[in-house]
Parts: C-alpha cells; sequence; structure tokens
DNA sequence: TAATATACGGACCGGTGGTCCGAATTGCCA
DNA sequence: TGGCAATTCGGACCACCGGTCCGTATATTA
C-alpha cells in the first residue's frame, strides 16, 4: 500500500493517468463500450501492456476509476440538490442528475452496467445511490416497498434504457422520469386510500 | 428454407434438439451463465463444435430459442390474466407472471439481457410485452409518459435485479413490484390533484 | 444402388482479458 | 555522486471465447 515504505514511483502515477485519459478518450470516441479493448488503451496511452492492470487491477477496475474521477461533479450536484424542500423534489433533482450525467457518459456506463456478472449492483456508487433515494422513497412508503421502488427508480435510468430511447429527444425521456417521480412520491393509494 | 426441395434431415432436427436441450440443463446448473459456452453445450449434447451454430446463427439465436421455448406457458399465462378487469390488476398479473417466469429461469433470462448490445430491447419478446404494458399504461397516463413508463415497469423486473434482490425472500420483491404497478396505474397527481 | 444435397466434426482463426518475468527505471542512503 | 534495492515497465505469452470453413460422412431421393 502507499502508506507504508517508499513513495509512490513517479513514473507509476504518470503512466495511471496516461491510462485514465486514454481510457476516457477511446471510451467517449466509441459508439459501442465493447470495441475498446484493454489493448487499445494501453497502446493509446503509450504504455505496456501490463501497465493498466497493475494499476487497476482489471477492465471493471478501469472504468470504476473513470467514473468516480468523472463523478465529482455529479456529487457536488446531488448533494446540493439536497437543499430542496419536499421528496418528490429532491427525488426528482437526484433522478434528473443521474440521467443527465449517463446521458453525458454513456459510453463510459454502458460499458459499466454490462461488464461482468451482476456488476451494475457491486459498484459502491450503486450503493450510494440506491441508499440515500430509499431514505426520500421512506418518507412516503413502508420501508419494505422504499427499497424495491429506489431499485425501480433507478432502473428506470440505465444506460441501456437510455441508449434504447435515444433516438427520441432527452426531453421526453426526461418529462417520463419526471412523471414517474411524481407518482411514486405520491404515496401508495392502498394506504391513503382517497 | 424449409419451403423449398428437400425434407429436412432427420439427424439435424434430432441435433437441434440435443442442443437445446443441453443448454438447458447447463444453464439451469450454472451460477454464472457466463460460464456455459458454446464449447460446453455442443460437447454436453454429444455434438461438433459447429453444430450449435449451424442450428441457432448465433449465441443469441440459441439462447432465444430456448426462451421461447420455455415462454410457451408463460404466454398462455398472460393472455389469461388479460381477462382481469381494471389495469392494476392486468398489470399486476402482466409483471408478476413475468418475475416468476425470469426467477424460475434466471441463468437463462440472466444471459439474454447481457448478451450483446443493447440485446435486452432488440429482443422481440420484448417488444411484445412493452407494447402490451403501455395499452394499459395509456389507460391513465399521457400517451409520452405511458411509453416510459411502461419501460420503466419492465426495468423494475430485470434479471439482473431480482438477481442482486436474491437473498430476501421473493415474496417481498413480489410485494414490492405490485406496490410499484399499484402507484404507477393511480393516475398522475399532476394531471388528477387530490 | 447410385447420385446428390445436406449436415457433421473439429481444426482453425482473430481477438479478448489477464499473467509473468527479465530488463529498465526510480528512490533512498551513504 | 554513486551504488543498491525496490518497484515498475513492456510485451511475449496463456487459456479461452465466439465463430468460420471444408473435407468427409450420412440421409434422402430416384
Amino acid at each position: 500500500m502507499t502508506a507504508a515504505g517508499r513513495k509512490e514511483r513517479a513514473d507509476a502515477v504518470r503512466n495511471r493517468e496516461a491510462v485514465l485519459a486514454a481510457a476516457a478518450r477511446l471510451l467517449d470516441a466509441a459508439d459501442d463500450p465493447g470495441d475498446v479493448s484493454m489493448n487499445d488503451i494501453a497502446a493509446a496511452a503509450g504504455v505496456g501492456k501490463g501497465t493498466p492492470f497493475r494499476g487497476f487491477g482489471d477492465r471493471i477496475g478501469l472504468l470504476q476509476a473513470l467514473a468516480e474521477q468523472r463523478g465529482e461533479r455529479l456529487r457536488a450536484e446531488l448533494a446540493a440538490g439536497e437543499s430542496s424542500s419536499g421528496p418528490v423534489e429532491r427525488a426528482t433533482a437526484m433522478l434528473d442528475a443521474i440521467l443527465r450525467f449517463k446521458l453525458a457518459n454513456r459510453s463510459l456506463m454502458l460499458a459499466l452496467e454490462n461488464a461482468g456478472s451482476g456488476s451494475p449492483y457491486r459498484n459502491s456508487t450503486y450503493g450510494r445511490w440506491h441508499r440515500h433515494l430509499a431514505e426520500i422513497v421512506a418518507e412516503v412508503h413502508r420501508p419494505d416497498d422504499a427499497d424495491y421502488l429506489a431499485h425501480a427508480l433507478l432502473a428506470a435510468v440505465r444506460s441501456d434504457l437510455i441508449e434504447h430511447l435515444g433516438d427520441q429527444p432527452p426531453e421526453r425521456t426526461r418529462d417520463g422520469l419526471a412523471c414517474l417521480v411524481r407518482v411514486v412520491l405520491a404515496g401508495d393509494p392502498a394506504d391513503r386510500p382517497r
């Protein structure tokens, strides 16, 4: 680890950043994240094949590192949206921010979501999002339902769904999402009958 | 094609069925559909490597054929549920049937959903489901919203989500789903204010 | 039974994510 | 400044994947 012994070697951090940058560039340029291979990334970074693996463990690690880097602005935005008043506003702000983030980083998020087995959920980011959203939903629903509903809301902004809707204007998707949030956070008609 | 010239050779259909059966067996036994390869399937069917490809085109074709075979019962069930009264009942019946189907065929559906680029939506089955569900939702929402809401409802029963929820009892997932359907089909509070 | 269309098997291909190790580079200390 | 140990580099290498190809075996037809 970084804690023990010597300092981290300069070339190591330089290369790690080069790899990160190359991966970002290639993914942004690609239509299908599937045709950005590790070799491509290493080559584009001007680095040997082993280097990305040493720096990030495996493909998923690299993608996650990239997502984390890009997600800082998003995290700020999410924290800001927290100041809104009601649960509907807060949840809408959150999901809308996530939606815009995924639109802005489509290849990356697409890659991250189909990678490996059950990967979208192993991600620590997903855990945070879900916990946060579940709290909001729990203001209106029973805890068990809130948990599932939060998953469902996040599923409604999955990258491949967005992609599939991609030919129609994003406006419409955002409207639909807003409608969904409104409806879910209006409460359960079975609990609060008219 | 089957239409022209001679009859279809007997060994061809025998092999195709053997491949289908072997694939079904291996997938059901597997934890991760990713570790059932085409070679494995061919070997388990006692058949050469090329045969599965000749019979089904490619991996996705094989999986789809398998899903179609297994889905006959489901289709009947869906048609039956259609006789229910209100939109909530019909949508609940439909999504619950889909959920149970995916629980009963987890590896298969898991494989089918991660396969290839944007695959869950290119599937013709998905199209049918979505069209049907959108019709029901449209009884309560504006058409544009109905389209998206139908996608969102289907996203709430995606295999990997179910898988991720898999350690908790399916009861709870089904309850959550029922709650979601109820809430979505209760109508938009913005359109029909209290 | 001969002829012909068809399917069979498995060697083969390009490409993938990931590993490994001798060689080169770096940071530390004298 | 020079030497030494630790660390990283590069890219050959590996197992395996989905998919193709074609000489050979087999089913069908006449």
